[in-house]
DNA sequence: GCCAACGTTGGC
DNA sequence: GCCAACGTTGGC
């Protein structure tokens, strides 16, 4: 059973547009820990959201996590977690974190309750919700 | 082991 | 640019 995830990049550092020129990218660079217990509960064919932080505010894709379990290659000390992604699809319509809080439903998320968390997980319910707000 | 001070993140 | 939330650090 696959499991999702939302995951927070600012567009500056790393945008959806990046991912898709390349491809497949590497997410890395977590340093907190829960972020990182996400990251290492990930596993290959579990879905992501893909979140413009600071600039757009929104849910603009949905990635596929096609590798799990590694470690970031960023660390020297080899504590810390990484997967890599693959870009799966472009939401028709981005889906506005404005639009997530005015959503009762989705009011329980933990990109709601926990706000600065960069790796979250999204229930199958809540994943179905934000899915269909995205068909506008 | 507690807690105040400080730094960082991210929304507004 | 400000501030709230949260994590980390360091003195005790």
């Amino acid at each position: 059973m696959s499991r999702h995830w939302l995951m927070k990049s600012e567009p500056d550092a790393y945008s959806w547009d990046d991912l898709v020129e390349q491809g497949e990218g590497i997410w890395d660079g977590v340093r907190n820990h829960r972020a990182k217990n996400n990251l290492a509960a990930m596993q290959e064919g579990d879905t992501a959201f893909f979140y413009h932080s600071n600039i757009g505010l929104e849910i603009v894709g949905v990635v596929e996590i096609s590798e799990g379990g590694l470690t970031d290659p960023t660390d020297p000390t080899g504590k810390w977690a990484a997967v890599k992604v693959k870009p799966k699809q472009k939401l028709r319509h981005p889906v506005t974190l404005k639009q997530i809080k005015a959503e009762p439903r989705l009011a329980d998320c933990e990109l709601v309750r926990q706000s600065r968390l960069s790796v979250a997980e999204i229930t199958p319910a809540e994943w179905e919700v934000i899915l269909e707000m995205s068909k506008g």
